[in-house]
DNA sequence: CAGTGGTCTAGACCACTAG
DNA sequence: TAGTGGTCTAGACCACTGA
């Protein structure tokens, strides 16, 4: 097979587990079994299992050995941004007005807002090609004698230096769901009122100071996003050892 | 930190690229190097380094040395299941009509089919509490003398046992969109004709085989289904070694 | 060429599990 | 108590990189 030994190790595994030789909830040989059966030393053993851990097929229990995963077949993986996940190229930003508003119990909820402290609602039409082709309507945390943020907010990805500056910690959700335009949005987005769009909620965090960034309600009609996830991949050549 | 030496260092060299100190695109010193810093052996530095790239810190090149990623921020994960993951419970499956077909191109081309081979085409209302409230249009590959289908297509989840089977090797894609109903579908839904509803088409291979053994179109309204999705987190206490 | 990461061994001690 | 996996060391050889 491989002319790396832990390679061929995990191949051979691999091949019992899917083949069904060994099913979910078998107990695996110990490791110094499969030493001798595969006439190797402990570590590369243990590369081998560690490789087959992290993509998924065993975990171990210590004390006991080490065992196949209850496989999960229903996780799915996508990448999507508002900004340059669409089905057409956003080329302009239209900002509609930026309030400082006493936060909702729903905002201030999601943002985790201080005692009295005020948010920021922008909203934005988003263009291709001259087309406005979607709205949102962001909430962040108001702060006093912040740098002029409505200079900011015409960049369609403003967010994007923060996010590579935080990204290693950056907690992100999406809740995606599908309502009906209101008069403004089929004005606007020049839809008629009883086509659907997409309402995407999407909530950014800072994970490690525990701390609510922004809030965003998105709406954007389905003939530009598509939702495309698939089952992850195992995870393919990650470093171990 | 942590009375084990490879966390500690984990965790000493992530807290340097969360705060800013080791950039992405920078190089890590050289294992040799930590050996000495943290005063460990190289196996134990390795195993940081593995934990940290497995988590999506750092790369590796060999020759050269340990590098900060280039992170993504825009990757979702989210668990879905047609049959258990909707807002409501399905305890009944109508199975309206199991046809065997000559494929259409889109058919045959998503199914990869052999020359001349036909397909089951099988139409299905998902009940919850006696409310029709999703329909699916699934096609499967006809083989002749198969073990008989329909009684099968009346459970829910009637891949359930080969999910598990072939769990290892499953690819799973699906596609998510919006549609108006046909008249058809909201007499049975029984929803109004200019409500929306989600279109999530779904194929299902084996990944080992590279064969393909379903595709389904599967409606249902949105007062039934959110997708909800958040980054992935770190891949926690995956067994290393 | 010296330095880097990649693979692999042999051996050690530990905490945990089960009979 | 014997066996298991978890952690860690010291040392070896390799292929690859860049000066």
């Amino acid at each position: 097979m491989s002319d790396v030994l832990y390679l061929a190790i995990v191949a051979s595994l691999k091949e019992k587990i899917i083949k069904g030789r060994l099913k979910p909830g078998d107990m695996l040989n110990s490791e110094s079994s499969l030493m001798k059966e595969y006439s190797v030393g402990r570590m590369t053993i243990r590369k081998s299992l560690s490789l087959l851990s992290n993509e998924g097929y065993i975990y171990s229990v210590p004390g006991k050995g080490n065992f196949v995963c209850k496989p999960e077949v229903d996780i799915f993986q996508f990448k999507f941004n508002k900004y340059d996940g669409l089905n057409t190229h956003i080329d302009r930003v239209k900002l509609l007005s930026v309030k400082v508003k006493i936060p909702t119990k729903q905002i201030d909820r999601i943002l985790n807002m201080d005692e009295n402290q005020k948010v920021v609602e922008a909203t934005r039409i988003l263009c291709s090609d001259d087309k406005e082709i979607a709205m949102e309507v962001i909430y962040l945390p108001y702060v006093q004698n912040q740098p002029v943020i409505e200079d900011m907010l015409k960049f369609a990805n403003y967010l994007k230096p923060i996010e590579e500056k935080l990204a290693f910690v950056l907690d992100k959700t999406i809740n995606i769901s599908v309502t009906m335009p209101t008069k403004e949005m089929s004005e606007r987005l020049n839809i008629n009122q009883n086509e659907p769009i997409f309402e995407i909620i999407e909530t950014i965090k800072n994970g490690a100071a525990h701390e609510s960034l922004q809030v965003s309600w998105f709406y954007v009609s389905p003939k530009y996003l598509t939702i495309k996830a698939a089952t992850p991949k195992d995870s393919v050549d990650k470093r171990i050892f």
